[in-house]
DNA sequence: AGCCACTTGATGCATCTGCATCAATCTTGA
DNA sequence: TCAAGATTGATGCAGATGCATCAAGTGGCT
């Protein structure tokens, strides 16, 4: 049998997109405000930095971040640009390259996390309780495809405030 | 007293963005699959379709879409050399004009509607109950500012699928 | 070895976005 | 009535995105 087409759902889609939108916008605008670099940057290195050498094949850092390939490959050119990462050649495959965070990513990336969690907590931290918060977890992991996500697990640990999109 | 930057808010607002970002994604593959334009089309012919005339200001489009000025003006553009709507002219204020839905617009609004329908049921109803889609829409609200919103209340009114973003 | 299919990463192109700015018109207030 | 300021809508430009495609390299199979 068919379900027809609920309402509440119409509606949980519509916030879900209107929310989404102005949260997200809220916090790229103050980041922007701060002089930062766009968030999807932050995830880069933050992905870099933590995994173990600083460096990750771009195959990796697509999968982590969910983004298309040739966006990664653009991503790293304008990291790359700033001096923020490098790329290395990778041995075992030649194919393939490494991209390693600098020092100065580091930094960018560090300055950048404490901002950016300024952020969080003023966009969607102080709107919700704790119990709240984690409510909305649920229900929306429930959206999230069950599948997917994050291979290596990236539920943000405490102060690492965590990749975004 | 300053609040702690809460895991709980971090968490949530990265299942906000990447479980937007997926669901998005999947209504809108789905519809372009269907060979249907972008969300954002629907969005305005809804706007323009229920309105008195089915004309509209595009400074009102703009306010009932949230979307900045000159994207308005390009969305209508496209709109027109679509066939879906036209430009009038406004005799109170010459500085403006009417865009109005065509009978085309109407009917290309009306068989998304459809379609968008069957892909939010997929993306969004099916994952979720009644109950719970309403919980979820409950906080998100408190996440939407308080503040705002679509003036003329666009609270989804049954098979009106309503606007997105 | 030699061939074929796949993976990896880059890039040309069309389109879309954001920003700043423009011209035209309206409104206000002296 | 007229100038100053605000509002409306369009547009040039730089940068970003999506799509398709490419070259280079790998790995498996015969």
């Amino acid at each position: 049998m068919k379900r027809k087409p609920s309402t509440e759902a119409a509606a949980a889609w519509i916030r879900l997109m209107r929310v989404q939108s102005r949260v997200l916008d809220g916090v790229e605008q103050d980041l922007k405000r701060a002089g930062f670099p766009p968030l999807a940057w932050y995830d880069a290195l933050m992905e870099l930095s933590r995994s173990p050498n600083g460096e990750l094949r771009p195959v990796e850092l697509e999968k982590q971040m969910l983004i298309p390939q040739y966006s990664t490959s653009r991503l790293i050119d304008r990291l790359v640009d700033e001096g923020l990462a490098i790329r290395r050649e990778c041995k075992m495959d030649k194919r393939g390259l490494f991209v390693e965070i600098t020092p100065t990513g580091r930094e960018l990336h560090k300055k950048m996390g404490n901002a950016y969690a300024v952020a969080i907590e003023k966009h969607v931290g102080s709107k919700l309780t704790d119990a709240d918060a984690a409510k909305l977890c649920g229900l929306l992991d429930r959206l999230g495809c069950a599948c997917h996500d994050t291979p290596a697990v990236s539920a943000p640990v405490a102060k690492d405030v965590a990749p975004a999109r």
